[in-house]
DNA sequence: TTGCGGATTGACAGCGTTGTCAAATCGTAT
DNA sequence: ATACGATTTGACAACGCTGTCAATCCGCAA
């Protein structure tokens, strides 16, 4: 039961264990009828290279992290499908890291996984991935990174990233065409870049309409469904309030249009509610919540690749590791013709 | 930037790199005074073994595999954290492999990862922990491993499971216990072998307590919300459906319960839902799901907890590796007293 | 003091692969 | 036929660690 050595292959095929060594790995200078006949024992003794032996005499791993701030959430678990899947494709192995930056030690702990995994390289995810501290321990210690979403124009590595900013001001076009003038936003977690983006493509389109904010139509939340329900009560108590509420994601839109149904506000009718991701949750719905979809297994694909490409370490810079993913508009129930004469648009 | 490796430390603290494994392993046979000062040339260089020439050497690879059928359900994301956790504390690292046992080469995929990962053992979840197939190339490659929730009273190996049948009859006994008489009951999908563990609670319950179905009570889904709608909308259409509705998951009871909103049947007035997981989503929605509250962290955790003892590979279907853990039943909003005088209790 | 058994330590080989570099082989120009 | 460079192959060491086993050390009894 011992199982099968590259040397064992080597022995049947005649060959030296180098010479097996350059077939599996696919390198050049070895004649084509030698690289049959070994790939033909490969295939017999169904073969598979110890993957710790190779990264031992290698200093490859073909193992490559994933690191999470949030792992139980929705938005982790696209990211890591994608990231699998491709990792699969490219025949690496993904090992995936919880996260908590907050956390007294968080330090000590990626230490531990990039020196004893020696990982190949790693795929940040926000909100870590605008965290100095830990760009300057991942330089330091050598392991490449892609970031996924990050702060800013930042040009300390690779990165994928969305639009969020069109995107935001897509939808928010979107609710203008439908008519609504008087627009509650409810702003995402600070601790996270896209927040910022989100809500400056709300503005953007806001003023480019020429509609203005009155006081309480901007709300911070922070990405939870809890922070959806306590906003929307906020903003919805009053006789006033905004004929269509856009929040950053899809929780805290459904936080607003569960409180609006308790509050017996029909939705769209009396109110329409944007969110932002496509989460499971805004189909789950009722109505279903129109959204704006990210292609989230894709930036993991895509942050998969830029890492194993072998001419990423040397020109982590280059444009050509910068990615910008197309986000879509998807429009469903929750959002509708205004049919309410709101006072804001008189004043 | 080389990384410091046991030789240096040996070198630093005038011992061999032999005493220096000793002291990392935590062996016997080491002087105190002798680990004491290994110990804190250890720290001062901030040394961490590497995890591949470990295992080489040595044939334990400190590496688990979670073997997941549907990555991208909040079921999973629950084990993976648990699992993930757990892992951590043990000094061990987690694997994850999507594994698609529908798939036609899904042998060969596995395969790559025990023979290349040389993987220490495997976390199997439902539905693909009942696979005969996967169950004999585990064993035949020399796998332990430990199933989550597996069918029947497999003795093939430890397990970690929890009452799925007790647990679906207590909530039955919480309906029936507000007074409600006609129950009806929405299936998972068959080929999860806790469907059918949570139907025959159910039956247990209402045999007790002299309730009979009627044909159209019992309806069987897949476990999605989209199979809850469809099946809402089936019972919920006539005039005489139930006054309350028992989903075999919290995906399906939202289903059930976003069908009643549409057609104007107020919950838990008119109707009651509940469901099991105790999902996000069944605390997302309005009203509330009353759940079963299962810990599917630490059902992982537990999986995590066998596989590194060293004696479960010895006699992996011991008594003690084999563990059932406790549920809760969470009462929230969406159920309630039965207000309606159901023909059935006067039949 | 000597001898003995157990505790402690270290030398050495080997885990399965790849990098390096030298050797062998080939084709072709002389 | 000979020599030359390019192509193809293999020998060997090394990656960083642990298993094996022999060597050394210790305390204590004789």
């Amino acid at each position: 039961m011992r199982p099968v050595t590259l040397k064992d292959v080597a022995l049947r095929a005649g060959v030296s264990p180098k010479t097996v060594s350059r077939v599996i790995n696919g390198e050049l200078h070895v004649r084509p009828e030698v690289r049959a006949a070994v790939q033909r024992i490969v295939d017999e003794l169904d073969y598979r290279p110890n993957a710790f032996a190779r990264s031992l005499s290698s200093s490859r791993s073909y193992l490559l992290g994933l690191f999470l701030d949030d792992p139980g959430s929705g938005y982790a678990a696209d990211l890591q499908l994608g990231a699998l899947m491709r990792c699969r494709e490219r025949s690496y192995h993904l090992v995936v890291e919880p996260l908590d930056i907050t956390a007294p030690n968080w330090a000590g702990q990626i230490i531990d996984s990039i020196r004893a995994l020696r990982l190949d390289g790693a795929i940040l995810t926000p909100p870590i991935c605008d965290s100095e501290a830990l760009l300057d321990l991942l330089d330091s210690e050598g392991l490449a990174y892609v970031r996924i979403s990050p702060r800013g124009d930042a040009t300390r590595s690779g990165l994928i990233e969305m639009d969020d900013r069109s995107a935001a001001r897509e939808m928010t076009e979107h609710l203008i065409g439908l008519g609504h003038r008087h627009i509650g936003f409810i702003k995402g977690d600070p601790a996270h870049s896209v927040s910022l983006k989100r809500f400056e493509g709300f503005t953007d389109a806001m003023t480019a309409a020429g509609l203005t904010l009155r006081p309480g139509d901007v709300r911070e939340g922070d990405f939870s469904f809890r922070s959806g329900l306590r906003i929307g009560e906020e903003m919805l108590g009053g006789t006033a309030f905004p004929s269509a509420i856009f929040a950053s994601n899809d929780d805290m839109a459904l936080g607003v249009l569960i409180t609006a149904m308790r509050l017996g506000i029909g939705v769209p009718d009396r109110l329409s509610v944007a969110g932002f991701d496509d989460a499971p949750t805004s189909r789950a719905a009722w109505p279903q919540i129109t959204t704006i979809r990210q292609p989230k297994g894709e930036m993991a694909a895509g942050a998969v690749d830029i890492l194993v490409d072998p001419s990423y370490r040397a020109s982590p810079t280059s444009a050509h590791f910068r990615r910008l993913l197309d986000y879509e508009l998807v429009d469903r129930l929750s959002t509708g013709p205004n049919t309410r004469d709101g006072s804001s648009q008189r004043s």
